[in-house]
Formats: C-alpha cells, structure tokens, sequence
DNA sequence: GCTACATGTTACCGATCGGTAACGCCGTAA
DNA sequence: TTACGGCGTTACCGATCGGTAACATGTAGC
C-alpha cells in the first residue's frame, strides 16, 4: 500500500539532463492514476479537486480529461485498481498454501493484519468510499459492492474447505472484524482494538474447528 | 434543494402534545443542529454546505454564523450530540439490569444491532466522520477519538464484571464487529454480514464464559 | 518532407464553497 | 417610552469546484 508516486517527481523538469535514470516514459494516464490514488485515499475523495490531482501527476486537467470522462469515473477507476490488487493477493496466497485452505486462510489474516497495522494505511479504500459518496447511482458504489462480495466470498470458500463448523458464521466474523478493524484505527489510530484482529481470528477458527 | 427536511418538524422533542405544531418555537440553534443532523449523516460532511443546512433549518447562514463560529465547529458540535446519545444509552442500560453486567452487555448488543438494522442506518457518525475528515488538527477528531475511547471502556468493563474470560479480548471483539456490521451495511447494505453481529457476539461471550 | 495524434497551455464558464458587512424588523425588559 | 438583543434579509467577497474550448507543441510513422 501507499504506492508513493516519487517516480513520477524525480523527473521534475529535466530539461537538459539527460543523465540520471532512464526515461522512465509513464504514460500520463497512469500518473494521474497514481496520483488520484494517492490524493484520494490519503486526504478522502471529495476533499481532491481535479485540479490537485493533474498537478500531482505533473500533466493537467485538459489531459486528464481526455482519459477520464469525468471526476466521478476517476474515483471508480481509481477503486478498481484497488479491488484488482486486492484481489491478486487472493490469487499469491491461493498459490503459496494449495491444498490447505486452512494456512490459506491464516496467511491471509495475517497479511491483512499487516496492512491494517502500517502506520500510513487509512483502513479499506473501498468501505471508505462507501462513507464519503452515499449517492446511490454513483458509477463508484457497483465497483464497491462487488469487491466486498467476492471478498467475502473468498474467505467463506476458505472456511467451507478447511471444514469449520458453521463456516458462514466463521467468515462473516473474520469479515466484520477486519472491516471494524480497518476503519478503527481512523479514529482510534493504530494503538486501538485493530490490534487484536489476529488474535481474535485465530480464536474464532480455533473455536469451530472439529 | 431535493428532499424537504421532516426531522426539525416531526416533534420528536418537543414534549408538548397540543395537537399539531402551531407554536414551533424551538429556537434556531437547535433547528440548525437538528438539520446538520440529518444532512450531515445522510448526504455526507463535505458534500453539504452551510446554505443548505440553513434553509433545511429554515433559516439563513447569517444566523448560523451567529450560533457556530465556523462549519467545523458546526461539524464537532454536531458529533458531540451523537456522543452524548450514545453516553445516554449507557446510562439508561444500566438501569434496566442493576447488578448484572452480563445482562447489561448482551441488552445493549441487541440494541446496538438495532441501530444498524434500521433501514435508515447509515452507521456511526463518528466513524463516518473520521473517515471523511482525515486532517490532523479538525475539531472534530477528539470528539470521535473521546467517544470511541470511553465507549470501548464501557465494553470492557462490563465483560470485566460480568468475569469473562480474556475480557480484553472479547471486549475488543465485539467492538471490532460492531464497527464493522455499522461500516459494511454502507457497501454491502443490510443484508450482509452485519446481520450476524448479534450471533457473533453472543458466541464470542459464550466460549469465554466459565 | 508530411500528416496525424497525443499531450501541454491558457483562458474561460457557471456554480458553489465558507464566511462577512450592513441594515431592518420585532419582541421584550426596564 | 426607549433601548437592546436576537433574528431575518440582501448583497457581497475571494476562492475553488467540475468541466470545456481553442490553440500550441512535440513526436512517431509514412
């Protein structure tokens, strides 16, 4: 997470130099990606006019309107990349323990504690996008919703296999612990109950386990 | 400008039960916090102006300014009336079973799972607000960090009395999972995992019982 | 060379933002 | 009666919002 966009500045105005790093030629749509990713989930989605955002990604708002159609498609972009990440980690974990849906299951507690417990994260870009635009037709909430489906839907696929009783109830309380975590430490910092999300996990599986 | 405000007329404050509402006297600073109150929740803090809140109040930003040196205060203000209900909330449970913790707590689960389950939910205001309001030095963010802090005391303590095993940790359990169920229903709506707050809960207190 | 296209630049639009000045009305207290 | 304070009204401020038009560049492909 926090996918600072240093690259972006250090080729701030190079005019003549043609020494330091390679070109590093990012297309602008990606820098204005990077940038809204980093405006948007640092300082929150309607606090980041579009303005800051070309600024941020050293091009301006003509461009990024020329690949965004409007402020409203940025921000739902800019929570698919966060989904298409988050759901690449399913598929890394899914790899490194096949055939135990049970150490699948724990790995992946454990990698969400540790993003919980970095000191920059602001919890979930997703829930927290669900806070700040109630709208209901807004292109953002499908992108929302959807996430948190297949999210849940993983970690009840998980606790079926692993053969835990009452799988449902195992996984909607990892799921809400890890949410009430993430948006914990907003308000409480990191100091707060986030930190017992592990432990309470591990009880939870160890207590319906047969 | 869409939706009329009905709260500030629907006399839910006003004790006096002469027929309609023809005094209406409430004074303007409670109209105002009254109208923050829905705006604020429903629509989001930043995407509600001063003006809109004046007319829903059904006054002008003048006498706002008059009441509220600032929208920020406004915003504190109106997280401290929520944090002061919830206080109320504590104190009236603990009335209803003296001298019994474990009562206490498992009443004021179900009552906390009511909330959320009320259709109109948009989940904790305080949480909502840290999420919205990420700076540093806002007024409002000692009210929420006051309010989640002395809330969790009152959890913890009560799984204290009541000699749960671990009461550290059931406490924070069940802290977690509320804020989560009050997050979630705002991604997911009420028909996900939140619904199993009150079950969770119930589990968790039960496998750490003696 | 040339064309074609992506990008950068400047200026602009109407609307709204938070916040203030000035004045007039009116009910109450002295 | 007079004085005063709370409230409403209008107008205004500079700044910023999301979004667009017109034009000037650079550069890649032919």
């Amino acid at each position: 997470m926090t996918a600072r966009i240093a690259a972006a500045s250090d080729g701030a105005q190079d005019t003549g130099m043609s020494g330091k790093s390679p070109p590093e030629k990012i297309p602008p749509r990606e820098r204005i990606l990077a940038a809204a990713r980093e405006l948007f989930y640092t300082q929150g989605i309607r606090a980041v006019g579009v303005e800051a955002i070309a600024e941020a990604a050293q091009t301006n708002k003509m461009t990024l309107y020329r690949h965004f159609s409007s402020k409203d498609e940025l921000v739902a972009e800019y929570l698919r990349s966060f989904a298409s990440e988050e759901e690449a980690v399913w598929g890394c974990i899914a790899a490194t323990h096949p055939g135990d849906p049970l150490a699948q299951l724990k790995t992946w507690i454990h990698r969400m504690a540790k993003d919980v417990a970095d000191p920059d994260s602001r919890g979930c870009a997703l829930a927290n996008a669900a806070v700040q635009l109630p709208e209901a037709g807004h292109p953002a909430r499908c992108v929302i919703e959807n996430n948190k489906r297949t999210h849940r839907a993983h970690v009840l696929a998980l606790c079926r296999e692993a053969g835990l009783r009452d799988p449902d109830l195992v996984a909607d309380g990892i799921f809400l612990m890890l949410e009430g975590a993430r948006v914990n430490i907003q308000s409480e910092g990191h100091g707060g109950p986030a930190c017992r999300f592990v432990a309470l996990s591990e009880d939870l599986i160890a207590s319906h386990s047969r």
